[in-house]
DNA sequence: TAAGTCATGTAAAAAGTTACATGATTCT
DNA sequence: AGAATCATGTAACTTTTTACATGACTTA
């Protein structure tokens, strides 16, 4: 079984899905951690129901296709629970802008600072959304966010993951960024005495 | 031309290397952004080649199977130069921990925070090794961290974005930890009551 | 003597992305 | 009239991982 099954069944456990709707709450809830496209959920599906983890029910609709909602067995529920406390195979992200970062040295400094500058303004916006997300869940789930077996719990500590790692980003970004354009304004000022 | 081709001929800009070289050293200088393994390596140095991006010299060995050693070419220096400025597709890191966490409301609490500590030690361990690394950059080449056409300041910003990231990255784990072992603790408090 | 390093490849399987395919409704 | 949302799938392609394959030298 495969993340993206887990990934799946996670969403599942929560509340009943279309392969629809898994696609979009992937994108939403575990956007930055996780992310697939529609062609790979359905025939995942399909593997999760052919191994008995998931059922589905076709529910008709007049004004829109058909729809197909997905539910989590006990089976499924079991398999998810063990997972969760299975060692983390530790594979490294893949990050083409620290690649860039690696490369900089042959590039432009002025491009490459504009990149830089773009890609701190981008994780500075995706870090307001989590703090706002964060102060909501705070506001609308006090209560529920001490219980570690709710699954608001869990969603904050996911958004809390978010606010740390873009944080910490955008602030590599800007510090690159200024390097850069600190560097390229003496080279200048050097060439023009 | 794919993000892996683009990260060997970065590291060719810098020395020569042979395909097991080129393997250590992504392992070694950009691992937790990004990894591969010799099986890649060698067909994508073979791509490199036919685009004339790379060149190959054999160098006999005796004590040791006789190695290829590959350069960049003007071409690919050229490739690599336009490559850092484009713009970054911003995928998704793929992180399996935080999906974890995001379904650690099903689990059993102490065997979960056993994972995040467990995560915790090793990102400390990483942020160790990168501070070192980085400790010993600023004491080696102080002065070329300031020159942004150095290759030096280049793998200084990689090793920054590296303390920043396992630094964050433990600290969450920390919080999620001690989140559940006081979760744990209360209810184990209710039921003995 | 077993494990680790140096050294280069191929093959198969799994995972992920992009394109193809269709079609109704709703909003701008 | 065009774009977005809802809704489900298949096909082709690329990327990544894991396993197969070999072989000498060095260190514990």
């Amino acid at each position: 079984m495969s993340a993206l099954g887990y990934a799946l069944l996670g969403l599942l456990a929560r509340e009943s899905l279309t392969g629809y709707e898994l696609t979009s709450r992937i994108r939403e809830r575990v956007g930055p951690f996780w992310s697939t496209s529609h062609s790979q959920v359905y025939p995942a599906l399909a593997r999760l129901e052919a191994a008995g983890l998931v059922t589905h029910q076709v529910v008709a609709q007049s004004d829109r296709p058909n729809k197909k909602v997905h539910a989590i067995t006990a089976q499924g529920l079991a398999a998810l629970t063990r997972w969760v406390t299975t060692p983390v195979a530790p594979r490294s992200a893949r990050d083409e802008l620290v690649l860039r970062a690696y490369c900089m040295w042959v590039a432009d400094p002025v491009e490459t600072a504009a990149l830089f500058r773009e890609h701190a303004w981008l994780h500075e916006e995706r870090l307001a959304a989590y703090e706002r997300k964060g102060a909501a869940m705070e506001r609308e789930w006090a209560t529920d966010l001490d219980r570690i077996d709710s699954p608001h719990f869990a969603s904050y500590a996911a958004v809390r993951r978010g606010i740390g790692h873009e944080r910490e980003y955008a602030a590599w970004c800007r510090w690159v960024a200024a390097r850069l354009e600190a560097g390229a304004a003496a080279s200048r000022t050097a060439s023009e005495r």
